[in-house]
DNA sequence: CATGAATGAGTCTTCATTCAT
DNA sequence: AATGAATGAAGACTCATTCAT
């Protein structure tokens, strides 16, 4: 039953094609069977390599599960950069784009949400995973309160606190993936963004409001 | 360094209080080392009891898993129930107990959030963690949305969806959990209550206001 | 072909006895194979027990070669003791025992000397093999100087110094080992310690003599 | 860390250099990490050449090592064989000239005594390290048999036995490198000479007698 | 000649499970 | 009911050797 993926490889390969190609291997295998679940057999199998790669090019299984857990947090992070680069938007837009990149389908999906969630259930005791995942969401936070200070500043907000709903937003992005990961029929991609959207509408009635 | 909790057991207890008694340690140890990071060695010891009685009490380490992710959710589900079943409270009163026994600190401690977020992690790939969770998420959902329905009718709330609302509620739950178990200088659980009732007064502002 | 030794093992046995079984095994594979080419597999098979036993006893590979290094130092060290605590004897008498203790056939025979050479080659670079050799190899050059100063005292012995002697004595004791082990034929046993008293003969005449 | 010895080798050098470099890094490594901690990673990496250039060189891996031992027998060899030409020596003064190579600094440092014990201990199992070693060996014994055969006859030695006095010196010579080796502080390689010397001179008091 | 990525067999180690006591 | 020694399968990791470039 080995499922190969590319029969057709070059025997020596660039150092970072070969990676990458682990990385993903692993993403799958995680999504798959689960962290503790996922042996080395499994990846290069999957990746249609050789046992003895991944510690060839890996410090070990731990280095190669990190880097995995990196290269996610990262393409997570440069889709919602991108928005926020565009200089012509205004902060609602901005944030909008934001809840978009959310549960975009490239960072949203299954696959994807079941190895986030196998990295948070460890997290609790590797201070590593603790440490990839913290920086990106820290500043993405920031940044999002930064905006919500923007809008509240542009409107009529008395008593509206930023960072009150910048926190808020972070649960619901991450409680909306967990309900989608547990209970996708329920909780669908499509309905999720508009339910955040529903939400900055109560809170910035002026900025969000017909959607 | 084998933190032995009970040195004098007597030798021959109820199988009841073993059952718990290693359930309770299976929590502790989950909490401290994950899920895969658990060995049965770890809990015995934990339990002060040998290594034999878990296969003895429980038919794999599986099942003493399966039972403690059962054990933990019903004792949460027990929280919320008692709110529901005080018939003299009003369907607004009985969501904010919800809410306050979603943060409770028998409920919501660092340790317990981290066992959950382990659970989570394989629920993923582990259809009976999943099903051990769904039942009850789903009979808290149906409930909420039930009072949701009962706080529209009662009010102005014209275009204010049941369902939606309700939905968000477990999205806040989940999610300020995880993010409490991840930042937990951040996200403070005396906040975070009132973070929930912030969003279930700009939804319905006429029952929940002043806080 | 596995080698059982002891068909008939009670299946459980007080850890002491299963610790002297898998020491005995290693010497016998280390014998034979040399200290790298002793697998864990060849010293249970050769025990008559099973992989994971090693690691349930000892706390790794490496503890068990040096239990087994320090298992045989301490025989070796009982057998030069036992004569040097016959007050009776004479400083000469003393010496002459330590002589026959060295090439005594149970301490001084190929399989042993194998195992001394394994790890006198390791001790280069492994501080623990040499800590654990070094201990009794002082504590008995200075009991051979200190019986060398007692013969010495004794004689006519006028530039004899005896930490010259006791150190040259060492080194014939370790360089007959060592040809003894490489070339069996030509250095024979029987005639090893004899080699010895001609040295002792050469520098102490009037107690050395006849031999 | 990895201490590259020549960056900046020619692509292309004369396989006798290339042999030589290698042997000269597998000295090194054995010196410091024993043989099987000697990995041909380490090795070449230490010699500043690629991976495959061993298996290119050499058979095998087993063939460098075998190879080493014997350069360094042979480098061994040499300089006692320079004494013994000098026609115009006695054979008392090749005799000292034998224990001075014997100790000499190239020979009878702590890197090169680290590697020939490394191999003595697997030479009880490798007949071709046992045999490598056994040629010279046996030269050289026979060569200081038939010197002391010479001084017996020139003085007036009745009783000395030729052949006992070259083994018991081969395990003087022996004796004291192991001891150099294990105790560097006590066991100086200035005073094993004389030592040795003082030995002879207890023997053949007439040609060893000052020192 | 030289390189270094790739291979995969071999080993240590861990650990759920069994079972004699 | 309880104990903990024993088992052995499974998995991470190492490393000599190969070979395309």
């Amino acid at each position: 039953m080995p499922r190969i993926k590319n029969q057709k490889t070059t025997r020596t390969a660039s150092p970072e094609v070969r990676k990458n190609q682990l990385i993903d291997a692993t993403i799958m295998c995680i999504a798959k069977h689960g962290i503790s679940g996922t042996t080395l057999h499994d990846v290069t199998r999957q990746a249609g390599l050789s046992m003895g790669l991944v510690n060839f090019h890996f410090k070990s299984k731990d280095a190669l599960f990190e880097e995995t857990l990196m290269s996610l947090a990262q393409e997570h992070r440069a889709r919602w950069m991108r928005a926020l680069e565009r200089e012509e938007l205004s902060a609602a837009d901005k944030l909008r784009a934001m809840v978009d990149a959310q549960f975009h389908p490239r960072i949203c999906n299954r696959r994807k949400l079941a190895v986030w969630f196998a990295f948070f259930g460890e997290a609790a005791h590797r201070k590593s995973y603790r440490a990839s995942s913290s920086r990106f969401d820290i500043e993405r936070q920031e940044l999002s309160a930064e905006l919500c200070r923007q809008i509240i500043a542009d409107g009529e907000y008395r008593g509206v606190d930023a960072r009150g709903v910048s926190q808020t937003l972070e649960a619901l992005f991450d409680g909306f993936w967990l309900n989608m990961l547990m209970y996708p029929t329920d909780f669908r991609r499509e309905d999720m963004a508009q339910r955040v959207l529903a939400y900055l509408g109560a809170v910035f009635p002026d900025h969000f409001d017909g959607q």
